[in-house]
DNA sequence: TGTACATCAGTGAACGCGCGTTCACTGATGTAC
DNA sequence: TGTACATCAGTGAACGCGCGTTCACTGATGTAC
């Protein structure tokens, strides 16, 4: 093939990152580097002309996927109760959607990645720092303090329940029980 | 070695067992067979005298680990309510610990199987159905009907974040809120 | 109960395979004049 | 602007390694007499 230009070479990194972001989420950081490279179209080899290791593309890999949601910021509940609740509820839904049980490589990372961090070493990994940050961000989004943190253990709960017993009933029940569990839940304590 | 006497195998498969199902509820069933029979004390040949393929094994192991709770049943509500509430609140507590959090291998199968299972085929594995009746026989033994399977979703949610953020203060506080949000939620309708 | 032989749980070397990683090579791109 | 050369992204064969699995072998156990 040959040289390819500093703009191409670019985008192929840049097409690397996302393919390993979504394949990561969708089937877990143990998927080969040839796997990967064969999904963006290219050789195994060039790998590491962009990347030091696979554990670094892992790290980047996990931070891209938080990267793009990053835009999104807690609404102040206090200023702007109506709109939040509306957000939050629209949040909820999505999130406890057939399509998002479904397509993990386009979901959320906080439940496509919590099973490989789960699994790593205490200290480890700058990953685990993205991580956290992307817990702490998105408990915010639904709600301040410890009632944020209690609606995502649900959400993500339900989430990981409902992958691990797809294709059964009631994968669809533990959907709809925590959809109904978390809109009754602020009706007692709206903001 | 040599022959071993029927009953010495029939204990050595169960310690295999046992151990298997310890070992891929902690580190996921990736965990290779060399080390599996490596920490029963055999050398890795002897596994197929025991077992057809790790496939098997896998099924087995995640089998026995639900075997072990199956004793437990749900306590009728109605008959019984003080009982009911006491027995839910001590797995509640049991079940949201940092004890728990820490030594997967010894706990919950939903949980410890949950990344695994959400990765595999649709129709996938005899192991499945095991996990579903586990999913329902503990979600039975919080509440009945969607009730129970949402404060299910919460404690997995909150189990799972907590591992996959161990070492930051996020970790409890996660288990403190769902723990929170878990006594609140029963106070508001009493069985 | 004692002896002779078949059984088979456990051993450890070996298999093919896919993994992460390396490297000599290619040739279009980028640069120096 | 054109030419000559250095650069380096991508290629594909090759590496050592650990995986799941197989197999000839061992020798105590189980069985037949």
């Amino acid at each position: 093939m040959g040289r390819v230009s500093k703009a191409q070479a670019q985008e192929n990194r840049q097409h690397v990152l996302a393919t390993a972001s979504r394949m990561f989420r969708e089937k877990g950081t143990a998927v080969s580097i040839a796997d990967l490279m064969k999904a963006v179209g290219l050789t195994h080899g060039a790998f590491y002309k962009q990347f030091a290791s696979k554990e670094d593309l892992v790290d980047e890999a996990i931070a891209h996927a938080f990267d793009k949601e990053a835009g999104h910021s807690p609404v102040e509940p206090e200023e702007h109760a109506e709109e939040h609740e509306a957000a939050r509820r629209k949040l909820v839904e999505d999130y406890l959607s057939v399509w998002h049980r479904d397509h993990a490589g386009d979901g959320c990372p906080v439940s496509g990645f919590a099973a490989d961090l789960g699994r790593e070493p205490d200290q480890a990994a700058r990953s685990r720092q993205v991580y956290i940050n992307g817990v702490r961000n998105r408990a915010a989004r639904l709600a301040t303090g410890d009632d944020g943190m209690a609606q995502l253990c649900t959400m993500v709960g339900a989430l990981v329940l409902a992958r691990a017993t797809r294709g059964n009933p009631i994968s669809e029940e533990l959907l709809q029980a925590a959809r109904t569990a978390l809109n009754e839940n602020t009706k007692r304590e709206p903001h």
